[in-house]
RNA sequence: GCCUGGGUGGUGGAACUGGUAGACACGCAGGACUUAAAAUCCUGUGCUUUCACGAGCGUACGGGUUCAAGUCCCGUCCCGGGUACCA
């Protein structure tokens, strides 16, 4: 019987999805084992090739620890709320719902032709109200909470009212909003309930607040920072634009220290905690105030060199910051207003694309130096950014780079404070050297001049040493339909949140999907949707980052529908022991996962604080485009290696009529009208195709589905394919170049079973050599499994079916191991073999073999003998013997003389069982 | 600019703590089976040189450490990914 892969996935997967083997166990005294794939957000496309490369690896892993005896918790699941639905209900009305459970049901098909071990029972869609009644919940905890920088947790809110109905807000250290007045028990007593709500909005871990947000005019909705990408919406690649507004947020800031040290207790790569690290932007250093000559107002500053204090010449503000109006003079007034609505008006996008002009302009204002009682001059520009540190910088142009592109561009003065540049030619950065020009400081080293000067402003009163994080908070609210409605109404123009047993606050039917003639987001539009009937709720919805924020909790107990997850469970599951996702995800969905896992621990409602152990990024797969080349002015279309003789056009071209980089012309006439009467120009009688590594996408036509190659080679074929193509972490372009390769190997691994077309294995004894091929294989696929370097497992599967394909070896003692050893990798064949062989159970939960050493040890072992480094031959001795017998035998042999020439050798190096070097 | 990962045959890639570079696979060449093809099997395959044995050169480039370097150290170049006026 020849090698039938596609009946017996297809009777595997039905077998799989009756008996359910994989179904994790809430009760169980074996270890516990928990493996995630990244979250995936069902789009129209289907899944490509590249998709299922991690969720083959964590498969992979997933079988292995059931082999190994570990209860494994694997779940898959949906993030179905989300933009494309939308612009896709938008152009055709189609409401976003029915969209989703289309683009679902095709994922799952996809997902199950792969024969991954999901336990299905734990789906979760963050659409679903079952599911986000929880997200809704988890935000009326964020909204009840304030952060103490006493205990430096998150905590109840109550706590904060408590204290401020004994002693007002002075003594509270808590992560609250810039600005918030100092009130006493008594005011706060006094203080009316929207006044009281107004305060404590400054306090709540998810707030109402006003902020400069992105706004992107083209989806009508703010996006958080991590979801605009060069000025441009990261979905869409619309403009976005900086806009002053209302929004809900969340106060992430006040996680910024614990998100940073914490990422020394996770193993995840060193890259994607960097990126975290500097998305996060601890830096240390002081505020400083300036006094304004002829007015009461100081400007506050934040600098992280106060050494340099003595080589400031002038004051830079934000155009936005809060006192340009007030101290600009009259002859500056319209300069200044006309360069605050220059740069209003300007898009992100050309902000940041203009980086390198320079441009500001003199508010006519002047202050004075702290220490030396100059006039400095105060001027606002574009290059200082409102919403970092105080919105005012001290310019220090002799060295910082910004400051001396401004300074040389108004004709500033330049002070060198700091030895060791040429500041005529450029700045001098670099924290070394000796201070000059700086009173007291003067002849000290950056380092001690950096202790001194901070001691110096804060014994002066004129500031003090703070640390500012680059991180802002996050914006929540999404003026959009497909998201989970905020649940909180407003009474008397005074938020409220739901109580627990009114959720989930379901999201309402509406006409359209688009925003109000007045502009109003599309909840506006929903029927009689109010509280009671009587208040109006938040027509804003949340962003697509909510719900996946915690949906690796939900796995551990998805049906519950009193808790978002019963405490025993996610005691009992802790947090996620292996992660496998891409790196484009650092700076948002993994670090607002890893704020509110924070803040649930914090709440007590987990036992964790962090929500992965270790993360494995996986590689992209590019797509490997082809394209055609057309003749200028002309319907000729030519082949690759003649497209230099003419004028021409590259088209991208569907990869998939394409082989070898040759082209099917029969299907590229069909595959579009215009190329259907074309001329064709072939060298050697083929058109052969030019083509591009890009990123697999619709618009190059050069996507490919893992459901082809199912079609074609197999499930188990892909699967080790996928892992055959290199490492796990590393991109690389899709190829099928050698999936004959593995098809074959898998061929092989069944005929060594089958005799005449018969099934035929022997009971036999196994020989010492076919035991010394099962033993090595078994160490090596451990070792790889737990590298995670499944490429070489693939290798290693190939060696050992290729050796005992050369012994004619079909003992069962030896096949039944090895089948064992592969069915991590390709399941299907596995599982049939393992029933072929007459076991009744799924080969899943059957025990991984152990190796044994001792048929590993060699009698002989070969040594190469090399000169100076150079391998010259090699010779057969015994195992035991030492180096000084190896030695011996060595310099007996008669092909030494050979390489001697006659000289004595210097020195002999043996290192048993590894090699001979001698030295001449 | 900064932060990261990488550079090994015609190709994808092996080489775990320095110890025979190129495993495994693709491709290519030759052969067997076949009327033929597919499938399968066998042999060869880093480059140069040699009928052959062999010799020389080889892990981006230039140095260094070592008996021994793809692997460690210093410098340079190139490519991929992330990020960008954060004071």
């Amino acid at each position: 019987m020849d090698y039938n892969f596609s009946e017996i996935e297809k009777k595997w997967q039905a077998r799989w999805a009756k008996e359910k083997p994989f179904k994790a166990e809430n009760n169980s005294t074996k270890p516990k084992y928990y493996v995630l794939d990244m979250f995936p957000y069902p789009s129209g496309a289907g899944l490509h090739v590249g998709h299922p490369l991690g969720y083959i690896a964590s498969d992979i892993m997933a079988r292995y620890r059931r082999h190994k005896g570990f209860n494994v918790l694997h779940p898959m699941g949906y993030d179905s709320f989300g933009l494309p639905a939308e612009q896709y209900a938008i152009q055709t009305g189609q409401h976003p719902a029915l969209t989703t459970q289309e683009n679902i049901q095709r994922y799952r098909e996809q997902l199950d032709k792969i024969g991954f071990s999901f336990d299905w029972d734990r789906e979760v869609r963050t659409s679903d109200p079952e599911y986000y009644k929880w997200t809704q919940w988890i935000f009326i905890q964020l909204f009840n909470s304030w952060y103490n920088k006493e205990s430096d947790k998150a905590e109840d809110i109550k706590t904060l009212i408590a204290e401020f109905e004994k002693k007002g807000n002075s003594a509270v250290n808590a992560s609250c909003d810039e600005g918030t007045k100092k009130f006493t028990a008594l005011e706060w007593k006094a203080f009316s309930e929207k006044k009281k709500s107004d305060v404590l909005m400054h306090y709540r871990i998810a707030y109402l607040g006003e902020a400069y947000v992105n706004w992107c005019p083209a989806l009508g909705t703010v996006l958080a920072n991590d979801e605009v990408k060069d000025g441009v919406s990261e979905r869409g690649g619309h403009p976005v634009e900086r806009k002053l507004m209302k929004q809900w947020s969340m106060r992430i800031t006040a996680y910024a220290n614990r998100l940073l040290e914490d990422l020394n207790k996770i193993d995840w790569p060193e890259s994607l905690k960097e990126s975290q690290r500097y998305w996060l932007g601890k830096s240390v250093g002081t505020s400083l105030r300036f006094q304004l000559k002829n007015s009461e107002d100081k400007i506050e500053v934040f600098t992280t060199r106060p050494d340099t204090i003595f080589g400031v010449s002038f004051l830079t503000l934000a155009p936005e910051h809060e006192l340009v109006e007030k101290i600009t003079t009259a002859e500056q007034k319209n300069q200044v207003t006309d360069y605050i609505t220059k740069s209003k008006n300007r898009s992100e996008r050309e902000r940041q694309a203009e980086v390198t002009k320079v441009s500001g302009v003199f508010t006519g204002a002047y202050a004075e130096h702290p220490f030396t009682g100059n006039k400095i001059p105060v001027w606002i520009g574009d290059y200082v950014l409102a919403g970092y540190g105080t919105g005012a910088v001290m310019a220090v142009p002799g060295h910082d780079s910004r400051d001396y592109a401004f300074a040389k561009n108004f004709n500033l003065p330049i002070p060198e404070v700091v030895q060791g540049g040429d500041i005529t030619k450029e700045s001098y950065d670099a924290k070394e050297g000796k201070l000059i020009n700086s009173d007291f400081l003067n002849g000290l080293e950056v380092k001690a001049a950096l202790k001194n000067s901070i001691e110096e402003i804060e014994k002066r009163g004129l500031g003090k040493s703070k640390i500012n994080f680059r991180l802002r908070d996050a914006v929540f609210g999404r003026q959009r339909y497909w998201g989970e409605p905020i649940p909180v109404y407003y009474k008397n123009d005074i938020p409220y949140v739901l109580a627990e047993n009114e959720l989930p606050l379901v999201l309402p039917e509406v006409d359209k999907f688009l925003p109000t003639e007045d502009g109003e987001p599309p909840l506006a539009r929903a029927k009689n949707w109010k509280y009671k009937g009587e208040f109006e709720y938040e027509l804003t919805t949340m962003p697509g980052w909510a719900g996946s924020s915690w949906y690796f909790l939900r796995y551990m107990d998805a049906l519950n529908d009193k808790t978002f997850a019963d405490r025993t469970l996610s005691d009992y599951w802790q947090n996620v022991d292996l992660y496998i996702g891409g790196s484009e995800h650092a700076t948002g969905h993994l670090l607002y996962v890893r704020f509110w896992t924070k803040f649930l621990f914090d709440l007590n409602h987990i036992s964790v604080d962090e929500p992965a152990k270790k993360l494995i990024n996986q590689g992209m797969i590019q797509g490997t485009s082809a394209m055609v080349y057309r003749v200028n002015n002309s319907n000729k279309i030519v082949s690759a290696g003649l497209k230099n003789n003419y004028d021409t056009t590259s088209i991208h071209i569907d990869v998939n009529i394409v082989e070898n980089n040759v082209v099917n012309v029969e299907a590229l006439k069909k595959w579009r009208d215009d190329f259907a009467n074309a001329e064709f120009e072939l060298e050697d009688g083929k058109l052969l195709a030019g083509s591009a590594v890009e990123k697999m996408s619709k618009r190059w036509y050069n996507v490919v589905t893992p459901d082809l190659i199912c079609q074609k080679f197999g499930a188990d074929t892909l699967r080790l394919y996928e892992m055959f193509l290199g490492p796990l972490e590393q991109s690389k372009p899709w190829n099928t170049n050698g999936i004959t390769g593995v098809s074959g190997f898998l061929k092989k691994l069944w005929r060594l079973f089958y005799q005449n077309n018969t099934f035929t294995v022997s009971e036999e004894e196994p020989t010492k050599a076919e035991l010394k091929t099962l033993h090595k294989t078994i160490k090596k696929i451990t070792e790889d499994i737990e590298r995670f370097s499944f490429n070489t497992s693939v290798s290693n599967f190939m060696i050992c079916v290729n050796e005992l394909g050369e012994q004619k070896c079909n003992k069962r003692a030896i096949l039944e191991k090895l089948i064992l050893l592969v069915s991590p990798y390709a399941p299907h064949i596995a599982e049939e073999l393992w029933e072929s062989l007459g076991h009744t159970e799924s080969i899943s939960t059957a025990p991984f073999p152990e190796f044994n050493e001792a048929y590993l040890t060699e009698d002989s072992f070969i040594y190469p003998v090399s000169f100076n480094g150079k391998t010259r031959f090699q010779l057969d001795l015994s195992a035991t013997l030492t180096a000084q017998e190896v030695e011996k035998i060595v310099m007996e042999n008669e092909q030494i003389s050979k390489y001697l020439e006659g000289k004595t050798p210097k020195k002999i190096i043996v290192v048993p069982k590894k090699i001979v070097n001698i030295v001449i």
